[in-house]
DNA sequence: CGGATGCAGAATGTATACAGATGAAGTCTC
DNA sequence: GAGACTTCATCTGTATACATTCTGCATCCG
């Protein structure tokens, strides 16, 4: 067998994460037919491990929510409907904005502050610049910095857990579907929407009103639900949804 | 090996289904030290299955939130702060709140009135005899009941399991701290005020009225909230608290 | 020709053997 | 007497063998 060269580049990362990463990005790939079981004994030849840790990754994958456990064993690629898919989008708003609330009714510290004003500080640079030529890939990244400086500012292990199961969902994190807007012409206007929210949410926490700043994060999740209809409506766009495959196609007229 | 007649009446239910119940049980009434950890092999000898489904069961339990993974491999048992009860049990409520919110505004069917109308009466009748001698354990039994029923009137396969996930801490579940009003003279006095709120949010929902619906349900989860501070001000309650062993108990001068 | 039955292959659930790593205890030295 | 080192027991991670169960196909009967 050709374990140590094939396989692992680090030994202190034990075989059952690398399973979960390499099954994870089968999913998600679409490589395994949704709907379909998966097997173990197949994934054992697939990823060159053995059945043990197959089988974490596999009971992992389905309390993550990406598999689905069949009743007579085993487990299968879940697939989602569209309501599936907002109702996740939905979800993961509605803890961000709890999030939000409990940082502003906490009171946070003026280093915190200061790290997530950076953050944005940093995305006014990037969209300073000429219209349509946004580097999309950095926004993705300083959004998603800032949404975890957020609910690290709700400082409570509890909401980032449930949080974390929220966004597991590759579609419904928090950056999962901006990319989708690359192809509209709206782009930058939708982005600076975004980020006058993220200012705001901020500025809403800083002077610890709670109420307004869960608001704010609420409708800012919104804005994924309408890239979600965008790239629903415009079928072509779904290669730029993270996990498209899994999402059962909308029937059309 | 006493396999057949010992352990298991069912054959249909897994080692591993079994080993996880066992687990969660021996976490719950503290008879695994908080904290500590556990040991694969002694499980095994005290559960009386193989290291197999053992190893599955706690993998299922780190992710449910009872059990802590260990840096250098195996897990622990988790202790809360009195803040992350507090939390797990906003968490739940903001849950359950959205969860009345898309109830109203998808408007739910009438059979499903029905059925959350009949749970409300049936807890009426219970609390129409004399104060004082209500069948808590009844009460709590009806109380889940219609929790139940609201989350499936969100017809939400995923907010569902969020909630699964948020009440699976003993102590954050709908009916997990009931019971510690027993001890209070103002016990029937706080089971109707929830019992009142348990009809205006059913007809809130029933008028499509989702702010409102979502309001009460979030103030709803924080009675529990009032629970947990008597306990934690009377020790002596802690005993009526599940899971309570988990939680680190308070400095107090 | 359709449906039911039986059989074979495969897949999962379970148990256990093995190796590397970790942690603790005891001893030795300064 | 205290601290560091060494050694040993134990534990987890991993692999694999075994048995039961399920599934799907082919064949047979009505």
């Amino acid at each position: 067998m050709t374990k140590t060269a094939e396989n692992g580049s680090d030994r202190s990362v034990t075989q059952t994460v690398r399973a979960q990463l390499a099954l994870r990005d089968l999913v998600l790939r679409g490589e395994l037919n949704p709907g379909e079981r998966v097997s173990e004994l197949q994934m054992v030849e697939r990823l060159g491990v053995s059945r043990t840790p197959v089988r974490s990754a596999l009971i992992r994958l389905e309390e993550e929510g990406l598999l689905e456990a069949i009743p007579s064993g085993g487990f299968s690629v879940k697939t989602f409907s569209e309501k599936e898919v907002f109702e996740a989008i939905e979800i993961r708003g509605t803890l961000e904005g709890l999030a939000a609330r409990l940082a502003a009714e906490r009171g946070v510290s003026r280093t915190e502050l200061r790290s997530a004003a950076s953050c944005l500080e940093a995305i006014d640079e990037l969209m300073r610049g000429d219209t349509a030529d946004v580097d999309l890939l950095r926004y993705v990244e300083l959004n998603a910095q800032f949404h975890e400086i957020l609910i690290g500012m709700a400082d409570s292990q509890a909401l980032a857990r449930q949080l974390e199961r929220a966004s597991a969902l590759p579609f419904a994190s928090p950056s999962a579907l901006v990319p989708v807007q690359s192809r509209s012409p709206e782009m930058n206007y939708i982005l600076s929407v975004a980020q006058d929210q993220h200012h705001c949410v901020l500025a809403a926490i800083e002077r610890r009103e709670g109420a307004r700043a869960e608001a704010i994060m609420r409708e800012h999740a919104r804005i994924a639900h309408r890239n979600l209809e965008r790239a629903l409506t415009n079928q072509r766009d779904m290669d730029l949804v993270p996990g498209s495959v899994l999402i059962k196609r909308r029937i059309r007229a």
